[in-house]
DNA sequence: CGATTCTTTGAAAACAGTCAATCTGTGTGG
DNA sequence: CCACACAGATTGACTGTTTTCAAAGAATCG
C-alpha cells in the first residue's frame, strides 16, 4: 500500500529512492473496517494520516446531540485536525471508515524529524497547507452564499466519488441541512431534467 | 504606523532591530478614506497587507448580485485572497475600507526575499497560516452546525471589535442571512434578556 | 427471513426571505 | 440652524423554504 503513497508523492514533488525510503520506514500502515473508529472526541492527534484507499468521515456530536459531517475523505486525502494537532490538544472530532480503508501514519515526532531530512517534504507539506487552505475558503464561500440546492450541485460536481458512496444523510450534516431536504432536492433535481 | 506592525510582530517572534529595519524599508504604507477600496474583482494579489488600523471588509458580488461578505478585518489583522496569492490569477473579490484605515503592504517578490533573509519570518508566517487555518475550520463547523441564532451570538462574542463598527447588512451576508434576518433576531434577543 | 439501517413521503409548524413602507440618524447645503 | 436627502435599520404582511415529526417503504446484512 505504500506503494500509492509514493506515486501521490511524486505527483507533487520529485524525491530519491532513498528519501522515500526513509518516509516509508517511518510509516506505519493501519487497515480499518467498515465503521471502525480511526480517532475519537477526546484524542490527541500526534499523527498524520494519508488516506490509501477507503472513505472516512470526520465528524463531531454538536450540543443538540445532532452528528455533523465536517468532512470527507478519500484515496489520496489527508486526514487532520488542525488544531488538535498544532496545539496538541484534545480534539473535539470523530474519525470513521465508511468503507474498508488502509491509511499510512506518521507519528507528528517521526513526521517533524523527516522534514528536516528531507527539505522537498517540507515543502510540500507547506503546499498541501496551502491548498488546504484555498479549499476552506472555498467552502466557507459557498456555504455562505449558496442555496440548499446549489451547495448539492456544488458538493456533487466537486466529489463525485465521495458522493456515491456515502449514506445520504452524512451528505446532508455536510451541506448543513436535513436529510428530508436533501431526499426531496435530489427527488426535485432528477425529475427536473 | 509601523511601529504598530513592529509591536504586533514582536508580540509573535523575537526578531533584531536590523530585521526590523529591514522589513520596514520594504514596506509601503498606504492610507485608505471610508468606502474608498483596496482591491477589486479581477486584481491579481501581489501583495501581503497588514491593517495597522481601521477596518475593511473583503467580499464578491455572487452570480444573484448579491453582496456575500467574505470577511472583516480590523486592527492587526492580515488580508489575503490566498488563492490568488498563491497561484496568481485574478481575485473574485473586492476589498473596501469600512472606515478611514492605515494599512501595511509588501509586494509578494520582496516579502518572499524577506523570509529568504530573515528566518524568523518564515517560521512566523508559517504559524500565521496555521491559525488562519484553524479560524477557517472553525467558521465551516460554525456554518454547518449552528442556527442563524447562535452565529450571530458567536459572532458577537468572537468579534466585537468588528461587530460594533459595521453595518448591519455586512453582518448579514457574513452570517449567510438577509438583513432582516438579523435585524429581528437582534430585537428578540435584547428583549429576552 | 428478520432485524436494522437508510431513505422517502406527507402534513404541520417554524423559520427565513422578499417586498414595501416607515423610522432613525447623519451629514450637507441653503 | 433648519430642511432635506440619504443610507441604514426596523417592521408588517406575505411567500417560500426548511425543519420536525411520524410513518411507511427500500435496501442491506447477518
Amino acid at each position: 500500500m505504500f506503494e500509492i503513497f509514493a506515486r501521490y508523492l511524486r505527483t507533487h514533488i520529485e524525491i530519491s529512492d532513498d528519501d522515500l525510503e526513509l518516509i516509508r520506514i517511518g510509516s506505519i500502515e493501519k487497515r480499518l473496517r467498515k465503521w471502525q473508529p480511526l480517532f475519537q472526541d477526546g484524542d490527541v492527534w500526534l499523527t498524520n494520516c494519508f488516506i490509501a484507499s477507503g472513505c472516512l468521515r470526520i465528524y463531531r456530536i454538536g450540543g443538540d446531540g445532532k452528528d455533523h459531517t465536517f468532512r470527507f475523505g478519500v484515496d489520496n486525502w489527508w486526514v487532520t485536525d488542525v488544531e488538535s494537532y498544532n496545539h496538541e490538544t484534545p480534539s473535539r472530532f470523530d474519525v470513521e471508515a465508511l468503507a474498508a480503508s488502509t491509511v499510512i501514519i506518521w507519528t507528528k515526532k517521526k513526521w517533524m524529524e523527516l522534514m528536516v531530512t528531507i527539505p522537498v517534504l517540507r515543502e510540500f507539506q507547506e503546499a498541501l497547507m496551502a491548498r488546504s487552505y484555498e479549499a476552506s475558503q472555498r467552502r466557507i464561500y459557498s456555504l455562505i452564499s449558496s442555496s440548499a440546492e446549489e451547495k448539492y450541485n456544488e458538493f456533487q460536481k466537486t466529489y463525485p466519488g465521495v458522493f456515491n458512496q456515502v449514506p445520504l444523510h452524512m451528505v446532508a450534516s455536510y451541506l448543513g441541512v436535513s436529510r428530508e431536504t436533501v431526499s426531496r432536492l435530489r427527488k426535485e433535481l432528477t425529475k427536473r431534467k
